[in-house]
DNA sequence: ACCGACACGTGAGCC
DNA sequence: TGGCTCACGTGTCGG
């Protein structure tokens, strides 16, 4: 029942449209090392390349569809906009849903399981322990401050330190967030 | 699964079982402040509440098949243990992705929007920042200790830091992972 | 042969 | 009103 009533029209060919169908294809085309972690770093690199250094836009996605409302001349257009827009609008969820994943799993360090949930966890252990360092590091950060400065001339914590780290942009959105904000409160 | 056990064998009605059915149901019955973040705070408080205080298993889950399969008689079990057990693990395993996305929210200090995608857009931003601040904090670290005490007398890291945070068992698989690991290599 | 993982389409609900 | 998110079941691929 999934596929049946004069859906999206991808080719003639029947379901599984867009997304398993080029996988399917670079799988047999390019018979790339389909052995570990087998599709997915191919995806990675096909998704996200050419969203690297590319800013036009793929919009015949929707266009695409009148064309196949012209072929298929039914009376209305009832499942056509309650439908093809809808299952349009899931598939970019996903899609970005998916690329918040990776890109949440380039910052974990030690992942070795791609496992949608295995990042989750990893993530969520990682933020801890980055949160507990975080503590260990301040504690000991003013303890040590206080011990080498024993003279309460004035307590400026907010002083810049006056040493040249670097801090480098995030770069990608360059959105200019408020820095210093409350961190761990766990 | 979360409200009670044995109950598997979801009753006559066809599809829709479990999840949205007490969805629906709640909404109706206990007709509850159904206006913002409607029914997530409710599922929320009714799936993690019963999970707080109960280290209990709820195993039963796969035995409670077998009823449903006598009822059901038909030929053989081609569709029962083609589908049925198929279903149910995919319900697990949404489950488990679902426990994750609330425990991963509850991590990061500012969240106001509980979009599964904001979620995670929040946390990726969270991580960076977490990094960075260590980075200016070790930083920061190594150039006052060496500046104030070019004399290398001992640096005892583990000084449990004299705060009182209280290291809640995540519980589920309890790995306890190596510490000080290496942080933040971005 | 089973089980785990994932993408997909679809019904439902809330702004 | 449509857009948007979510949960669900299902088909399919890989170990």
């Amino acid at each position: 029942m999934a596929a049946e009533p004069s859906f999206i029209a991808y080719e003639a060919h029947s379901h599984q449209s867009a997304f398993s169908r080029w996988t399917i294809r670079s799988d047999h085309l390019f018979h790339v090392s389909a052995d570990t972690t087998s599709q997915w770093l191919l995806k990675y690199v096909l998704f996200t390349v050419p969203h690297l250094h590319s800013k036009n836009r793929e919009e015949n996605s929707p266009k695409s569809r009148d064309g196949e409302a012209a072929s298929r001349f039914r009376k209305g257009t009832p499942q056509d906009e309650l439908s093809a827009n809808h299952v349009l609008a899931e598939r970019r969820r996903r899609e970005k849903l998916n690329e918040r994943f990776i890109m949440l799993r380039s910052l974990v360090p030690f992942v070795t399981k791609m496992d949608k949930a295995s990042i989750l966890g990893d993530t969520i252990e990682y933020v801890k322990q980055l949160c507990q360092k975080i503590q260990d590091l301040e504690a000991r950060n003013k303890q040590m401050e206080s011990e080498q400065r024993p003279r309460p001339v004035d307590r400026p914590q907010r002083t810049t330190t006056s040493d040249g780290l670097k801090k480098q942009k995030s770069g990608s959105h360059g959105g200019g967030s408020g820095e210093e904000f409350r961190a761990c409160v766990r």
